[in-house]
DNA sequence: GTGCACATGTAACCTGTTACATGATTGG
DNA sequence: CCAATCATGTAACAGGTTACATGTGCAC
């Protein structure tokens, strides 16, 4: 149970409310574990039961009340106790790859559009991930020196940009095969 | 629902039994979009009673008799629309990245042994795709000229070439920042 | 006769997705 | 007053995981 794992670590980075931890997932650590709010509130009410987060009502100005949550020494015990176990390397799971195998019954060249699509994607994924790391950890305004934390959010949003660098030189081939295996052949 | 049109895909390239469909899975298109054999089943079920796919029993000598599907042309046809529907690029599911920042609540150090072995799973894998690559498309035995279907999966494969040339660099990465950090610090 | 590869399934459970629902407060 | 952002949820359903269950035929 990952999301879990996931919310507890970002609890412990910044206490949050149910909401806010909705947009987190939206940026930081959500483009490595993607959530939607109803998920988040779902388990959030059951690690609450389960005695892992506790929560305390905080009285907004302009704004409605919230429900901050924190990590509590179970909770800190339950990551521990999860970082120590091994997982499993990750499958991949790529639609996209299904589509262009599934292309050979089709017609190649009509998947074009639709690859291009995926690149503008990454391309934009991959501007947002450069700027997020000038203005975190290379950039003038970053903290220096950084702190463990923030060391290891900067190795995986390197990991991220590698992804993304890679996925669009891939693209590119794939457009390239597309294109050469063309409507007729 | 992809899982269905990866055995559209997988059948029309050659048909199958729901048990070598299983194994299939646990190869070639499955390294892109895995699946159990219950899944499997499940969802062959469903779609030969919604007549995509067609079945007939098929008796074997020295093994048990098997049922063979194929893709009838309801399947065909959903296929090809699927194929001309565009599809949201996909978000990353990374587990180890969660790990990886929660290492900063615990011994940075403490990850390096796990990194690691999902670094040989990763080598592990590169590997295996290298020598399928060669196999049936770069070596000496491979068909020359490939035709659309083989092109096709040709360059999935470079994908996931690539994928895990990525990850090795980044693995490596992670495990020179874990060590940096180190459990004093 | 034991283990392995082949072959097909059921059941229970957990996770994730989509749609719906409500309400506060601010700014235009 | 209307849209946007903040804030929290429920319900129904689809998809994925884990455990269990059964049976064939071969090789050791």
């Amino acid at each position: 149970m990952a999301l879990e794992h996931a919310i507890l670590v970002s609890l412990l980075e910044q206490p949050g409310s149910g909401y806010e931890l909705a947009r987190r997932f939206d940026r930081s650590i959500g483009y490595f574990w993607a959530a939607t709010h109803q998920q988040i509130y779902r388990v959030l009410k059951r690690m609450e039961s389960d005695g892992l987060i506790g929560s305390r009502a905080v009285a907004q100005q302009d704004r409605p009340d919230k429900k901050e949550y924190s990590v509590g020494p179970l909770g800190r015990a339950a990551l521990s106790a999860w970082l120590h176990e091994p997982i499993e390397p990750e499958s991949v799971r790529h639609e996209l790859a299904v589509k262009i195998r599934g292309a050979a019954f089709d017609d190649p060249a009509a998947l074009v559009q639709e690859v291009q699509r995926h690149r503008r994607a990454h391309a934009d994924r991959l501007a947002h991930y450069l700027a997020g790391e000038l203005r975190d950890f290379t950039g003038p305004e970053a903290p220096a020196p950084l702190d463990a934390g923030q060391e290891l959010q900067h190795v995986v949003l390197r990991g991220g940009i590698a992804y993304e660098r890679m996925t669009l030189a891939w693209l590119d081939d794939v457009i390239a095969t597309l294109r050469r295996l063309g409507p007729e052949r």
